[in-house]
RNA sequence: UCCUCGAUAGCUCAAUGGUAGAGCACUCGGCUGUUAACCGAGUGGUUGCUGGUUCGAGCCCAGCUCGGGGAGCCA
């Protein structure tokens, strides 16, 4: 007998119509009558149900139709054209076994649940539409990125997760310590003395892969990062969490056009990749999660990206007839509200806000010519708000440590990364997408948790 | 961390300061093509925690815990 999954039934229905096959899966719903009933199987390789017909004549029918949503069953039978009206075919059951009862307290009904209750069970809720449909598009658009930068020759390169430098500067960082944190070894000025740690020194989770990927890209040209990044800020925000995924490309012999214009590309590519390789789960979010999906999505894929430089984007809301909560100033960064403003009201599109001040911005940002702005871009869209941050980066050796002495760090602590502008220095850019926050734009769910497995964020780390 | 709203059955939600309820889930029964199947019956509660006001608190007050929305920080 054949074995079957519902994804190939779907998509290769000849093959199997009038044929005797075999499939096993969970039970996602089942309705029974006195001499027959119908399971819903979702065999988890697709997104819809295969209806399974079910009569009397099996020697367990009393068993079946007493069975609870979620067990798990193998059914063999054969694929039938369905005379009702919600599919086009069904398998009609000659046997069924249960190979996995599910208890009576199964936790799951067959409505609707909230997202927060399903955060409190993250380890059952991939078995609901909603989080089936999340996690197949974030593996799919994992995948999507892989394959947009390896066919344009990028190399992949694995920053290290553990981080000696505490000087990254990108937020709060959770240590990295074989300390009993009770009883820590003092050194003769009283101070911990972290030289008798694991590592001999201070150490981290990464905030960031771009100091090292830099130097990768100074022998590969193109290269990108794609990993797990920690920040140990006190966030309590829908967008925020403390393990999130980036990507990092870094490209040499490029400036922060070829940058703006690598991303756009990128989006564009993911979107397109989402939208032919999970229909069924797009179709999905745009009927139950955002029905504005497809529109949005399509406007971004069919549109040039809007440019807009930080001082032209503040003379936009200088002259908005807007009140805003916190002041428009030449200085002051960008407000939430005042991204929400320009790319949901006054472009309606994804925009990229370049050169910023350099008061507001990272040390190892390019100084343009005016000496007061650097060569940094945000990517800012509907919805989401900034989903992209990234720049050009100072090649040059004076000025990079004029920068790194203007804002109080400590220039041995980026010996190695300075050493790249004394050795083949070259332009070059990148940026880090938080590939979270891209799933969220690309599903229109709307918080963080709802689109990691076990999302660690502010006073949850449970499962 | 700040502002704001909330926490009642397994879930989603009701309940003038006066006997805590419904739908779904679950159990039992019925039903010959269902589509969140349907019909009937039943089981199910320390009203988030601690204290206070009151003859009496799910409801009023205080503190705490957890969650939602917004803000800061950022991706």
């Amino acid at each position: 007998m054949q074995k079957a999954v519902v994804k190939e039934i779907y998509r290769e229905t000849e093959k199997f119509i009038q044929k005797r096959i075999k499939v096993s899966g969970w039970v996602r719903t089942i309705r029974s009558s006195k001499a027959f009933g119908f399971i819903e199987l979702n065999d988890g390789t697709f997104f819809k149900n295969l209806q399974i017909v079910f009569e009397e004549d099996l020697t367990n029918f009393l068993e079946i139709t007493k069975i609870n949503i979620s067990s798990a069953i193998t059914v063999e039978g054969i694929l039938v054209e369905s005379p009702g009206a919600n599919q086009a075919f069904e398998l009609k059951a000659e046997r069924i076994e249960v190979v996995g009862p599910c208890d009576a307290d199964y936790p799951l009904q067959k409505k609707r649940h909230s997202l927060e209750y399903l955060r409190t069970i993250a380890h059952l809720r991939p078995r609901t539409n909603t989080f089936a449909a999340v996690f197949r598009v974030r593996s799919l658009v994992a995948y999507a990125i892989h394959k947009f930068f390896q066919e344009k020759g990028f190399v992949y390169v694995h920053t290290p997760i553990i981080t000696g430098s505490d000087a990254e500067g990108a937020g709060e960082m959770f240590r990295v310590t074989t300390f009993d944190i009770d009883k820590p070894p003092h050194n003769e000025q009283g101070a911990i003395d972290f030289t008798r740690d694991f590592f001999g020194k201070e150490t981290n989770l990464t905030v960031s892969g771009q100091l090292n990927v830099e130097t990768y890209c100074m022998a590969f040209k193109n290269v990108y990062t794609f990993g797990p990044t920690f920040r140990a800020e006190n966030s309590n925000t829908a967008r925020h969490a403390a393990e999130f995924w980036m990507i990092e490309p870094e490209i040499a012999f490029a400036d922060l056009r070829d940058n703006m214009d690598l991303a756009e590309e990128m989006i564009k590519y993911i979107i397109k990749f989402a939208l032919e390789n999970a229909p069924e789960e797009m179709e999905f979010f745009n009927k139950f999660i955002d029905k504005e999906l497809f529109t949005k999505l399509e406007n971004v894929v069919n549109s040039n990206f809007e440019h807009v430089s930080y001082t032209k984007a503040i003379e936009i809301l200088e002259n908005a007839q807007e009140s805003f909560e916190y002041p428009v100033r030449w200085g002051n960064d960008l407000q939430t509200e005042h991204e929400r403003y320009l790319t949901e009201k006054y472009f309606k599109k994804p925009v990229f806000v370049s050169d910023y001040p350099k008061e507001i911005k990272a040390f190892y940002m390019r100084m343009n010519d005016d000496n007061k702005t650097v060569a940094a871009m945000d990517l800012l869209v509907p919805g989401v708000g900034e989903i992209i941050g990234g720049s050009q980066r100072e090649e040059r050796y004076d000025l990079l440590e004029k920068r790194i002495n203007e804002m109080g760090l400590h220039k041995e602590d980026y010996w190695w990364y300075m050493e790249l502008r004394k050795y083949g220095g070259t332009k070059h850019a990148g940026y880090g997408l938080g590939f979270e926050r891209a799933i969220m734009y690309l599903t229109g769910m709307s918080n963080i948790r709802d689109v990691i497995a076990f999302p660690r964020t502010t006073k949850n780390a449970d499962f």
